[in-house]
DNA sequence: TCTGGGGTCCTAGGACCC
DNA sequence: TCTGGGGTCCTAGGACCC
């Protein structure tokens, strides 16, 4: 079948959806043959929880979200091995990841960093094991990570499918396509509600009450009564169950409508010039993300909260500010947002995050927002243009980039991350190395 | 000592208007 | 005791996702 063919075929739709294994494990065991077939953990950011556990890590009970301080030591008595999160990696893998999905289908929706939506319309259901199965082994083939693959007639089947593979993995090596409603319903009777894709724990609870416990029994309903006694989120979902597609990943607009930059601290922070420089530095990190997707702020938010685990003092505060004139400018980020900060702030308190949040995002063209006639520097506007960019540029590439005098200003905020592997794939200092 | 970060969508309810 | 009706817009917060 040619692309011309896939683009042009028979109405219906075919999902396919493709998902890394253990993604951040995987990446890790790609470039570290001790690590293959080991047990292994991967750490959330701060080395806060366990993310990702290699299948010999969950053979020996570890949870994945369990906290690393609670775990730890059972984990250092096994004998599992554990990294921190190497983002730069993970994120370079995603990268060739998509980019090998990308040939076979013109249309592929990255859903998150280790898994995407392929459309494959205008195969026949016949096909589509084979392709399946295609899909996973080219992908292993060429970049060494192992997927799942599910196919459906809707993106909610596609990611059931994708479920079932993991369950029975090693029956249907992988690959699950629903091609008929015999199978369909098979499997929707075997997959419980909370498994569902749209199905968290607080609806689950609520559904098994009225004697709803698998995914057939939800796709027995009218999907207009729910939505009449329940809400739209959930009608959709027995729709989509019952193969008539509503959500499409596709059609989500690319462009983020707000921009958030935040993480815990390494430690308890009292300090307001502490929390300065962590915020100066979040907003330059989100004026970053903000540039690149070509994007202007309106409003910038700050938030400021205490660790809710901890028997201390609690206070969590947030706020927002409407800017003059939509801004690009990281100075006018902090500007506001250390303002913001000072009102927000507390002596007393043990703070444990904060956070800023680029807010009601237009399309950055240039010249097309009213300047501002009481701040002078709006006339030195393209100028402070040229610096953003100038300075995005640098940081791009050098490892000790240009940052605002307030980001430099302390560094006890700093993230945790005792167990990072190397950057291979990104920095030419962490190459691995062969050896003859 | 130690519990991630970054998103989206939807809804209820308040403010405001005529 | 009783206190219009109907509409829009905005915001905070809930639920969910990975």
């Amino acid at each position: 079948m040619t692309m011309s063919e896939v683009i042009t075929g028979k109405h219906e739709q075919v999902w396919a959806l493709v998902d890394a294994k253990s993604f951040y494990c995987s990446c890790e065991q790609l470039f570290d043959p001790t690590l293959v077939n080991k047990p292994l953990v991967v750490l959330s950011n701060n080395d806060g929880c366990c993310v990702a556990l290699s299948e010999q890590a969950k053979a020996l009970g570890i949870q994945r979200g369990a906290p690393w301080f609670k775990v730890e030591r059972d984990v250092r008595m096994k004998g599992i091995q554990v990294r921190s999160s190497n983002y730069n990696l993970y994120a370079d893998m995603s990268r060739r990841f998509i980019e090998e999905l990308s040939k076979f289908s013109p249309c592929v929706e990255q859903y998150s960093i280790d898994e995407a939506f392929v459309r494959l319309d205008g195969f026949k259901l016949e096909q589509l094991q084979d392709y399946g199965h295609e899909i996973k082994d080219t992908i292993y083939k060429n970049i060494g990570l192992p997927v799942r693959v599910g196919i459906g007639a809707t993106a909610t089947l596609a990611k059931l499918g994708n479920h079932a593979a993991k369950v029975y993995e090693r029956k249907v090596n992988g690959v699950i396509q629903i091609d008929s409603d015999y199978k369909r319903d098979w499997l929707l009777a075997r997959t419980d509600i909370q498994n569902i894709w749209g199905i968290g724990a607080k609806t689950a609870t609520k559904l098994r009450t009225l004697g709803i416990d698998n995914a057939l029994q939800l796709s027995q309903k009218s999907a207009p009564e729910m939505r009449r006694v329940w809400n739209v989120v959930l009608a959709r979902t027995i729709m989509e169950l019952q193969g008539v597609a509503c959500i499409a990943p596709g059609d989500i607009d690319e462009t983020r409508k707000q921009i958030l930059s935040s993480r815990s601290f390494g430690q308890g922070i009292t300090e307001f010039e502490e929390l300065k420089s962590a915020l100066a530095f979040h907003c330059q990190r989100a004026g970053e993300k903000l540039r690149k997707q070509g994007s202007q702020a309106n409003i910038v938010g700050v938030f400021l909260r205490t660790n809710r685990y901890k028997q201390l003092p609690q206070r969590n505060r947030s706020s927002a500010v409407a800017l003059m004139c939509p801004s690009q400018d990281n100075y006018k980020f902090i500007e506001s947002a250390l303002l913001q900060l000072k009102q927000l702030y507390k002596e007393g308190y043990e703070y444990q995050k904060v956070g800023v949040i680029l807010d009601e995002l237009t399309p950055a063209e240039n010249n097309s927002f009213q300047l501002d006639m009481f701040d002078t520097s709006a006339y030195d506007e393209a100028k402070r243009r040229d610096l953003m960019v100038i300075t995005d540029m640098m940081n791009a590439k050098f490892k000790n980039g240009i940052k605002p005098a307030s980001v430099i200003a302390t560094s006890n905020w700093h993230m945790k991350q005792a167990h990072r592997s190397n950057r291979w794939t990104t920095r030419l200092d962490e190459l691995p190395i062969a050896k003859c």
